[in-house]
Order: structure tokens, then C-alpha cells, then sequence
DNA sequence: TAGTGGTCTAGACCACGGT
DNA sequence: CCGTGGTCTAGACCACTAA
């Protein structure tokens, strides 16, 4: 189908012996070639050779042992590499209309016992916002998010009614650590009046926590019906990236 | 906390522009020295800089232009590097018993209008599967899945009782080819049943389609209870690696 | 067009781990 | 022990592209 026209020769050893794996010539075991066999083979540095391996280690397709050589690896787990969107931005890339309502926003103190507590324990100046995101006029999801005013002292005079949570912390600060956790649920009476469903009407909900260094940036629980929202994924395994 | 010992040039060149980066001190949109700059700084060889700039690079963290230099980039976009786990091993890693019940195992036509037709369209010789997981004793997951008997033929002779369906094609035939789909579902009647659930208790209901080159492989869909199982993902922007 | 990153070479030394 | 992979060097040519 498609022709590789990019062909360096680093590429070239990298594709071939992906090929031979997974066309399942080289089974799960098998050892690859040394480095300094494939040098002669394809009649190039050793160098070369050994950044089309580590990228295939990389990848988990081969695992590399000193004095022992390379051997092919067998995919045992799956890995999603699953982008969870700006809602915002995933609205409109659906080609709908985005709308967004602000329910709250004001200081509170951390619910001690909830699940922001690990996040921004300890944080006195905290801010809670609660808002509806909305595709084409119906509610799409319901957010609930807590920010750390410490960590981001801008947010308190941020208006939310034009601007989600979400996309304003990213354009303002950067995480360095972030951690998501994908539940299906049960909403909340309240939750599930503003989404215009009923509590026996099962959501995921994405929990997102970040941080940047130590300090706990934001706690945002998003909940979206099941009906009108997913998560999707494609890949292949030597393919970890994008 | 945590001493490098194993501090090569590289690495501390890679970790030094890290550091930079995710501080702050480094804004987005911020040049990058450039190689030759950093050669010297180091006193090391531009290969040197080279690999730790392309790990960089690779984590999305900075972006290379020619002739223009490397530039901080702002991550924009929350990716989620989630394992989706072999049902078994992920039950035992719990540290519960893992048990398994096949309902069902019999050769039939793929359902037409479903889901899977896309990944078995057209494919005559297809062997369906359904089976239970439990969790010490516990029902913990209901799979349905087809497998398509040209590309696996081994298949018909598997013994499903006692090996999951899952485990057993990811240890006879390597995938080139994965999607995931994950999205909140309301059980059906009978999986509500064999679950131990009711209908309007939510669901985590995760679709996977593999491919070997163009052949389709499998189709599964399984269903978990959302008050036993969460899918989990911690990383920082330059590790999207495990 | 000039300077950057992309790729490659033909060596080298070393740490490690099978034998 | 000795051969493997891990890392590094001091060059080189080329493709691309911003100026």
C-alpha cells in the first residue's frame, strides 16, 4: 500500500526484522542476529545497527542482554495510548457546536476523605468550580474540579464562563506528573438532572489529577453519559508514539 | 530521593534540558542551545547530543526543526499510556484467585450489523467464545469474543476451561495491529445476570480488535462490573514508556 | 545560500554476565 | 575468562529550510 520512500538504513534493519517477528518467522525466543552479524549483512557501521535495536527494545519487541545478544520478545500485555482530550477541542473536532456553563466557582476547603484530598492535601487556598460542558445545545459532560490557588494564583480572576477549567490550566501552566483513572459509574442525582439523564444510566468518568514537581495542581472529575462519549485507541506495537 | 549512579553524558544532558523544561525556567517556545552549542558545554561528541536531543524530542517534550534549531514545546494534549492487562494475570497481580467458566464455545457465523463485522467482514470460519472471569470466586468480568479460525486454527482445539481465551491468543499469534475502544455501557439482561449485578448498575465495557497484517484475528468485548475494576495511568510527560 | 539537524562511519574503551 | 551490548569519539556528507 504505502511505499517508504524515507528508506535509511537504520529503517531498513528496524522494518525487516520487525517483519520477521511479526510475521512470526522469528517466534517469541528467537535469537536475533549480533550486532556485529548484521554490520557485515547490511554492510554498515555498527553504530547504525545498534540504534535500529534500541529502537525495537524501545518498542518491546526484542530484549537486549550483554554477552547473551537479542532476543524477540512476545507482546503479553496491550498498551492503549489513549490522548483523553480538552473537551472543548474534542467538541468542535466532532464538528458540534461547544457550549459550556458555569455552575460554580468559589474557595473552598479540600473534602477531607474525597479523592482530591491526595492531590492537595495540606492546601488551604483552594478553588472548586463546577461547570456543563456542552455539544451542540446538550450537555455533554459534567466537570468538577479543584485548583491549587498556591500553585496557580491567576485562576482565581479567570473566567470560566467563556473558558473551561480544563483548557485554561493547560495554556497557563505546565504538569510534570499526571495520573488518569477511567471508572464507569453512577451519577449523582444532581449530576444526572444537569445531564438530562437518570442515575441508572451508566458514565465514565475520567478522573485527572497533575502535578508539577511536588506541588498538586488540579483535581478534576469529568463525568460523561456512556451514550455520547468514548474512548478510542488504535495502534501497533512498534508504533508507541502518537 | 532517588541517586543516578548511572550518569552518562547523555543522560545528564537529557535529564539537565528536562529539569529546564518542566521548572518553567525553559518557557514554551524557548530555544534550545544548539547541538554544536551543547557539544562544547558538555565536551562531548554532537552524536552525544544528538541521542539525548532525539529522546527528547520523542517525549514530546522539545521539537527539532533544520536549520532553525530545538524549540520547548507546551504540552497541550493529555495522553494516557494505560495497560490494558491479560484479564488473568491482572487478578493475580491483585492478589486474588483467578477462576474462569466457559459458557460457551462454538463455531458460527459473525454477527452481521455488529461490531465485529468490521474486523471478521467476509470471514466464513469464526469460532465464538464466551466465558466468565471470577476473582476469588467472585464474578469480576463476562467476555464474548470471536476468533477468526483461518488465521488461528489452533483455536478449535483449545481448551477454554483452563486457559482464558485472551491468555491463549496472545501465546499463539502475535498481533500487528490493536484497537481499544472503552466506553460506559448498562449490561444486557443476561450479563447483568451472570455477573451478579443489575441492569442499571454501570459497566466498563472494553472492545478489542487485533489484526495480523490484513487479516483480522480477534474480536472481544468484555464487561466489568464499574465498582471492581478502573483502568489506572501515572506518568510524566517524558516517560511514556511503561 | 548558509547553517541546522539527520544520518553515517570506523574506530575505541568499558561494564557486565554467560561459560 | 571473553564476547556481548552500552557508550562514546571526531570526523563526514547530505537534505532541508529559514533567512
Amino acid at each position: 500500500m504505502s511505499v517508504k520512500l524515507n528508506t535509511t538504513i537504520q529503517e531498513k534493519i528496524r522494518a525487516d526484522i520487525e517483519k520477521n517477528i511479526l510475521s512470526g518467522r522469528w517466534p517469541p525466543g528467537f535469537k536475533v542476529p549480533f550486532e556485529h552479524e548484521l554490520e557485515k549483512q547490511y554492510d554498515c557501521s555498527r553504530m547504525t545497527v545498534s540504534k535500529a535495536l534500541v529502537e525495537l527494545a524501545r518498542a518491546g519487541l526484542i530484549q537486549r542482554r550483554r554477552r547473551a545478544g537479542s532476543f524477540v520478545e512476545f507482546p503479553r500485555v496491550h498498551f492503549a495510548l489513549i490522548g483523553i482530550p480538552d473537551i472543548e477541542a474534542d467538541i468542535v473536532a466532532r464538528g458540534a457546536k461547544y457550549g459550556l456553563k458555569l455552575l460554580m466557582q468559589r474557595r473552598r476547603p479540600v473534602p477531607s476523605g474525597k479523592r482530591g484530598e491526595r492531590v492537595l492535601a495540606g492546601v488551604k487556598n483552594v478553588l472548586g468550580v463546577c461547570c456543563l460542558h456542552f455539544a451542540d445545545g446538550r450537555p455533554f459532560a459534567y466537570e468538577d474540579r479543584l485548583i491549587n490557588l498556591d500553585a496557580v494564583p491567576d485562576a482565581a480572576d479567570a473566567d470560566f464562563n467563556r473558558t473551561s477549567p480544563g483548557t485554561w490550566l493547560t495554556s497557563h501552566i505546565p504538569w510534570t506528573e499526571a495520573e488518569h483513572r477511567i471508572v464507569a459509574v453512577n451519577p449523582s442525582q444532581k449530576c444526572a438532572a444537569l445531564l438530562g439523564i437518570t442515575r441508572s444510566t451508566a458514565c465514565l468518568a475520567l478522573e485527572r489529577r497533575t502535578w508539577r514537581g511536588n506541588q498538586g495542581i488540579t483535581f478534576a472529575t469529568q463525568i460523561y453519559p456512556g451514550d455520547r462519549f468514548d474512548l478510542f485507541a488504535r495502534f501497533a506495537p512498534s508504533d508507541r508514539t502518537k
